[in-house]
DNA sequence: CGGCCATATGCGCCTTTGCGAATATAGTAG
DNA sequence: CTACTATATTCGCAAAGGCGCATATGGCCG
């Protein structure tokens, strides 16, 4: 059970669900692009990162001084599923849509 | 936010799951039928039923003294999505799977 | 009426979770 | 080496959540 739980639980909390919104739209973003685009302090990034790293939801890439966060790869139904899910948040929540254009905006002006 | 945010959460319960799952299966459960099958105390599962309702996930009907919960039907792409991940639940997770069988056994020698 | 049934709720306890603030790590540049 | 940068972690705390147990509600029957 553990693992569908805790899958379960990575999506249940607002910042969680936001950076994942982020995730899915572009497929690798560092820490200070999510703090920049949240608008949220970064201990708080990082640690709702580690949280969706050890539930399997996003994977890193070290490069130099950075870590590049993207989404892991859905294997079963479920995973497919819940990502999926993603799509029809955002489109009927208002502060997702809204990340995705301050992600826009940012990706515009160059990143991190 | 609330909404799509207490969907996920009630989501993130492993009785509230098995709940879930067992009335994607049957269309109207009464919760001594729920409590027969997962085998929990009644309260607890009186509870969950309750969060459920507030979710927006779950509708009752009076009958009498019994009560008689199922499914809301989904109404965005969202809600839907997440009924869908129901089905990739059972199809992972063992204990879903056998209360689906317990469910079908218990149909099978009649029901509450 | 009184007693029984299915269900709901209140209470106290304990665990989990999220947070801000400060600090630690680790890589880079000068 | 030092200073700086990006990221991670620790700590103490407050709030939320889940539980068992006991009790309350509300409808049925004799």
């Amino acid at each position: 059970m553990a693992g569908t739980n805790r899958m379960f639980k990575a999506f249940a909390d607002e910042t969680r669900l936001r950076i994942l919104n982020l995730l899915s739209r572009h497929k690798e973003l560092c820490v200070c692009d999510i703090q920049g685009i949240l608008r949220v302090p970064q201990p708080k990034v990082s640690r709702h990162l580690a949280y969706l790293r050890s539930a399997g939801l996003v994977a890193v890439r070290k490069d130099g001084l950075w870590k590049h966060y993207s989404l892991v790869a859905a294997d079963g139904p479920f995973h497919k599923g819940l990502i999926a899910c993603l799509r029809g948040c955002f489109s009927e929540v208002d502060t997702l849509r809204r990340d995705l254009e301050a992600l826009d905006k940012a990706r515009a002006r160059k990143s991190c």
